[in-house]
DNA sequence: TGACATTGTGTAGGCGCCTACATAACCATG
DNA sequence: CATGGTTATGTAGGCGCCTACACAATGTCA
């Protein structure tokens, strides 16, 4: 807490000084890092292409027609993502839908035949992701393998659940209940 | 590409299957993911804090009264996040402002006693931050060094620059200039 | 048949970050 | 001291995702 200097010395990297609060705020700027080069990537090769296009594009390609629910339980978002990525897609000319005759709730998006074209037009680049992708785990040593397990720790034990477990947190917290600005 | 099933079978995670057009997508939903977590700790402990204040608040605690510009470059985000967060910061009571004398372009941000209160009183939080951001690392192996060694990984040679390049794109690509939907 | 919960999808608005552009203060020139 | 480039900050609007809420179609049960 002391005040130290104002300038002069610069920690090389702030979520690499401050890991723990901050490993949220990490992951999101290297993915922001990563997706804006990816877009920049479409863009070079003058192909218009949105990054939340890849995932229901990707489903629809490899398991044919699905629904909003099924997409976005499969993609692992809400139905509210794959809803907004569905319109984009729509008018886009990418993918239409149509009501399910067993079920008017539904609405089942298949591919059109721009959608089939631009998936083989944009395959090459994503093969080279795949190999940028294997190419960075090379050099970040068993990167995918350390997401892999992240994603299997918060699955068996959530962040929230960790952070509010008494052995972590409930011991060191201070109970004054001086908090609650607004 | 070709149409198979469309319900049963269901791929565990799209994200693992699918790993390299997708990394981004990954990383951004487990920040999503642990952003979402800690703030809602934030919330069950009755403190009212934003994500983003983390970076700054530290920074303010750590080197004290900084400018817009110094912690942007610090954080590694770009000025204008910073520039909103500072407002932010300002209407909540937590930071205070005022014209650096020397250059009246520069505008220094320090604590108020409010922001030092609010410091003191997460402090156990954060803490709480650390143990659990070890806590994964060990179950996730080695987590934060690959996460160091990805961002070494990419400052060496952006992501735009590997998709570019031609050993791994170009080969590959149909040259057929048939894009540019839009 | 009508009341009521459940399910599938959509809308509004928010998050933290971004890029593109605007503005104001500073610093050289002439 | 006017001109124009540079620097520090701010505004507008976008990204992909989110939560909270709205609503229509379906199922259930008196």
């Amino acid at each position: 807490m002391s005040i130290a200097n104002g300038e002069g010395i610069e920690p090389m990297d702030y979520t690499r000084s401050c890991g723990g609060a901050a490993i949220g705020a990490r992951l999101r700027r290297l993915s922001e890092s990563i997706d804006g080069d990816t877009m920049r990537a479409y863009a070079a090769l003058g192909v218009q292409f949105e990054q939340r296009w890849f995932g229901v594009l990707n489903q629809l390609a490899l398991n044919g027609p699905a629904t909003v629910g099924e997409l976005a339980s499969t993609l692992r978002i809400t139905h509210v993502s794959v809803s907004q990525t569905r319109n984009s897609l729509e008018k886009a000319g990418i993918v239409v839908s149509e009501a399910d005759p067993s079920d008017a709730r539904r609405r089942r998006l298949m591919l059109t035949d721009a959608g089939l074209a631009l998936i083989e037009r944009l395959q090459p680049l994503w093969r080279t992701c795949e190999k940028v992708a294997l190419e960075l785990t090379a050099e970040a040593g068993d990167l995918m393998a350390a997401l892999d397990r992240l994603d299997d720790a918060l699955t068996r034990r959530t962040m929230f659940e960790r952070l509010m477990s008494g052995t972590t947190l409930l011991d060191d917290l201070d109970p004054t209940p001086q908090g609650r600005t607004g």
